[in-house]
DNA sequence: ACCGGTCCCTGTTAGC
DNA sequence: TGCTAACAGGGACCGG
């Protein structure tokens, strides 16, 4: 289930073998792939074909490849989407969605697959536009993302995001605090493994509600939610399955950290106590019961 | 404007 | 053993 940290992994792969190169070919294997595309499979491979990759960003989890003529080639990996680089060892991959070629260079692979077994993944060629919450006179040339996600917010590490906003914002909700930490709108790239794990972190139940949260409490779970995302990133991310590999597809580390996340039945790390499993939003919430009691008036 | 519920998808696993 | 149901879950979308 790929978050920040494992999205991040993945872009820094990605970087590293295809900045600077031209894409010489796109083949979209599965419509599913491009629904966000506008204009359908065939364009996205017309917009592609000859473009210069400039470099690979990212915000939340979302990323995207920067191409020369200012577009870019927007990704979200959903549960299951990966990049990996170079050819395929026969039989084929059974769920390769795209595949992008790149003009040939010495010594690097040519071919980036994208493979998706769930396919809440897509690709799509889109507009940037320039970043909303950046004062105009920052700077002359202002920082852009593509413009379908103008929506999400700054995420939980980027060195620009305004704390203080972020936690006036929060606790202005009127929600249950993980409900707060998924909405991608108030802060991004966090998702139901980090949520949890934040949570556990900073003693706070999930059903929390916002407005009985003090700033100083806020600001506590949003160092947890860096930290831990931070860790993660350290250990190449969480893999639980085949599902979440790097460009090279190898797994990440942190599954063996983890305090709650798929923990239930076992020992809490600090206290003891079982780990528990609460449906929680049609998915699950894993906490330690003692660590973090339930509030009275739950809310979520 | 904000909030919460639903749906999209497929492979694996648990349970009868 | 073979079937079905639950489960994994981000985010667009919609109704209140």
């Amino acid at each position: 289930m790929p978050e920040l940290p494992e999205v991040e992994v993945v872009r820094r792969g990605l970087a590293r073998w295809v900045a600077g190169r031209t894409i010489e070919w796109a083949d979209v294997r599965h419509p599913r792939a491009v629904r966000r595309h506008a204009g359908g499979a065939e364009d996205f491979t017309r917009r592609l074909a000859g473009q210069r990759v400039r470099n690979v960003g990212r915000r939340g989890k979302y990323l995207w490849w920067e191409l020369a003529d200012g577009d870019a080639l927007l990704a979200h990996l959903g549960m299951s989407g990966q990049f990996l680089i170079g050819d395929d060892d026969p039989p084929p991959h059974p769920h390769l969605r795209a595949a992008l070629t790149l003009s040939p260079s010495p010594q690097l692979p040519t071919l980036i697959r994208f493979v998706d077994q769930r396919t809440f993944g897509a690709l799509a060629v889109v507009p940037m536009s320039p970043v909303c919450d950046e004062p105009a006179a920052a700077s002359p040339c202002r920082p852009k993302i593509p413009r379908p996600i103008a929506h999400i917010a700054r995420d939980a590490l980027d060195p620009a995001l305004d704390e203080g906003r972020l936690v006036a914002a929060m606790r202005a909700r009127r929600t249950g605090i993980k409900r707060a930490l998924l909405d991608q709108t108030c802060v991004s790239g966090v998702g139901n493994i980090y949520a949890d794990e934040a949570l556990w972190r900073a003693r706070l139940h999930y059903a929390r509600p916002t407005e009985t949260l003090t700033v100083s409490r806020v600001t506590l779970l949003l160092s947890a939610v860096r930290d831990v995302m931070t860790e993660a990133l350290g250990e190449g991310g969480t893999s639980f399955d085949s599902l979440y590999v790097n460009v090279n597809g190898e797994s990440g580390f942190f599954g063996r950290s983890l305090a709650v996340y798929g923990r239930d039945g076992r020992p809490c790390r600090r206290c003891g106590s079982l780990v528990r499993r609460d449906q929680f939003m049609n998915r699950s919430a894993y906490t330690c019961p003692r660590c973090q009691p339930r509030p009275r008036r739950a809310r979520w």
